[in-house]
DNA sequence: TATAAGATCTACAGCAACTGTAGGTTCAAG
DNA sequence: CTTGAACCTACAGTTGCTGTAGATCTTATA
């Protein structure tokens, strides 16, 4: 049996965050001590390991949540798993394209910049104007 | 003189959000009609537009504060806007390289998953094994 | 067996950057 | 002068944790 320690330390992960994963009913109330402290089994360091993996990977703490409830039902088709991964890559394309055009606009007020005094810093007059921009790269989030 | 809400429409934001601004101080207190509604000049337009562009560039409202305050000293070297600007580069590019790590990890999972039962799908079976993995993609926030 | 260091416990506040709600007041068009 | 849209304050909620305080438990050593 592994203390909450252990087990945070053996995930990679630390202990409040573990208490975290309880909280919102994300890992299940585990045994407890005669003291009241938490022990883990095998199948809590499992369950943390795969959360941790998918967060890692960058897959939000519901859609977790919806990999986990499916991997109870061995049987079913795993067509919805595919969809919660597909959305994650879905996702993280949406945002290298954002990121790869705010990447080229930084570089090109970067590049621009030849002054030396804040007056006349091209950075600020940019930013000051969007018009001086090449794309739009308003409005999403990141 | 504009009202918030038309405020908020000129610069593409939301009237919350420019109280919110006021709040933390990133927007000067504004004056008010008698009745206690604030009205916003053009100094508040341009300060507000230089935030929000700011922000669309991914610009941190901390590193927005830094620059609102350089451009107040327009005598002084523009080597410290340059840095912040620089940093923000920085930032973008490294989440861009981890968010490619995470797609390619991505794309392999899911290229991989030929099965139909949840019982041997091969997303779960790399989620909750680490080793599967090609790359690290561990560690930092994106 | 006693002690002391270190780990754990609960409960709550805080982070970024907003968004949403409730319940009340003001403004401006007709 | 009415009415409905816009505005006001204050506060709770979002995501995914992180940090704090003050108390209790476990375990290694003397």
């Amino acid at each position: 049996m592994l203390s909450i320690g252990t087990l945070a330390k053996r995930t990679g992960t630390t202990v409040q965050t573990i208490r975290y994963y309880e909280q919102i009913g994300l890992m299940p109330e585990p045994g407890r001590t005669d003291g009241g402290q938490r022990r883990y089994g095998d199948a809590g360091l499992d369950r943390l390991a795969f959360i941790r993996h998918s967060r890692d990977l960058g897959f939000p703490l519901e859609a977790i949540r919806e990999l986990l409830d499916l991997s109870d039902s061995p049987e079913k088709s795993c067509a919805q798993i595919d969809a919660v991964a597909q959305k994650q890559l879905k996702a993280v394309q949406a945002r290298i394209t954002r990121l790869q055009s705010l990447e080229a606009e930084l570089e090109r007020m970067l590049g621009e910049c030849h002054s030396d005094r804040v007056a006349d810093c091209r950075i600020l007059e940019v930013l000051r104007d969007h018009e001086e921009c090449l794309s739009d790269h308003k409005g999403a989030e990141f």
